[in-house]
DNA sequence: GGATGTGAATGCATTCACAGCA
DNA sequence: TGCTGTGAATGCATTCACATCC
């Protein structure tokens, strides 16, 4: 049983880390794993592994480590990823399409099983095993489908219309690509990703180690 | 003169919020926003909206709120995108050449200037402006351009050996799309993402809320 | 010896609440 | 009145340090 204590968020995302880790020792025929060697993999602290872990439940052997196996095994049931989870990608533009193609969401556990897009040009349009779809298909895939989770590739002035359709359509989980805020309801979760503000943070660290950008 | 304590990373990450909003409504030609408002904007709170600003300086006017043109400056300025960033891109995959013609990027003041990849069949391909180069000419582009960042996007196995490239390239930061940890000397700063991570972290939230994922 | 799991202590980030100004 | 800027208080996350077990 967990501890009766809140779960910290950043606990959960450093899992991820973990699971990504253990998946590659385990390739590497790597059986036990401590939490100090799989801190320093990560830069992080051995404490902070352990604690992250204990969070949710005692799978460690004193003395010994962590058998991969099972931390994988215990991971993904954490994360949810002991299943396959259907995903539909709404905008088929240059991103969308590129993540419609990216084997690292299968891999993962995360099989794209519908694309749609509102511009008629793009209907059709074939990417790899998948047609794009007309945005008017998409409650009926979700349906069809069980679909939880949507990713959306559009523009950031169609996101919110776009991501209403999805909770209309019974989409429970939204991983947003646009550069825009989603208002959703209580019961939908959404994670955006700005690409552009990933460089602007860098951009900003570069100023602060060297206070001498130029050009 | 910003105030004597640390600044929280979080609170850097929100300026790229502040930005991103305070764009949009300039483009609306609203020319001034109170920190409630822009936190109701982003479901935040307005004290952490006015804290944010203020560790880096006052420019917010009592009984007003903040201008936006001042604020789009200041902002700018702080992030260091009063600028452009010439930016050099490894690994022309289908995540690499979508990125390469993301407009976001040119929008926030990144422009590609270079386009690698290892493989010879790539090499030479055209994409938008730029032909692929060989990973040979990395070193020359990042000299001739003076580029200080460079974003990843090749296989996992290879993202050391990359980073490696580019930090003897004389690059100074690194936006990785490779589901991998990088090691980089002090001097270098690293900012992952990992697109698999962010559909785990929605799974895990999923399972959270409703207890029964079932099929 | 070598490692985990965890209360206690520390450190960091957010929120509160109010003085001060337009 | 309306809003900012900010010390003080709260709450959350990380680190410490050690009892415990192989």
């Amino acid at each position: 049983m967990p501890q009766s204590h809140a779960i910290p968020k950043a606990a959960v995302l450093r899992l991820s880390l973990y699971l990504r880790e253990a998946t590659e020792l385990q390739e590497k025929g790597v059986a036990t794993i401590s939490s100090s060697r799989l801190a320093k993999l990560l830069g992080l602290t051995d404490a902070q592994v352990r604690k992250d872990l204990a969070y949710f439940g005692q799978f460690g052997h004193p003395g010994v480590g962590y058998h991969v196996v099972d931390l994988i095994r215990e991971l993904k049931r954490i994360l949810g990823t002991d299943r396959m989870w259907d995903v539909v990608l709404v905008g088929a533009g240059n991103l969308g399409r590129a993540l419609a193609a990216y084997q690292g969401f299968q891999r993962q556990g995360f099989r794209i099983v519908g694309i749609f897009d509102v511009a008629p040009a793009k209907v059709g349009t074939r990417l790899g095993e998948l047609a794009v779809q007309p945005m008017g298909e998409l409650a009926d895939t979700v349906a069809r489908t069980g679909s939880r989770i949507a990713i959306l590739c559009v523009p950031p002035d169609q996101a919110q219309k776009v991501a209403d359709q999805a909770v209309a359509a019974g989409i429970r989980a939204i991983l947003n690509f646009a550069p825009a805020s989603l208002t959703v309801p209580s019961h939908v979760v959404e994670n955006s990703v700005d690409l552009a503000i990933r460089l602007e943070q860098l951009s900003f660290q570069l100023r602060q180690t060297s206070e001498k950008p130029e050009g």
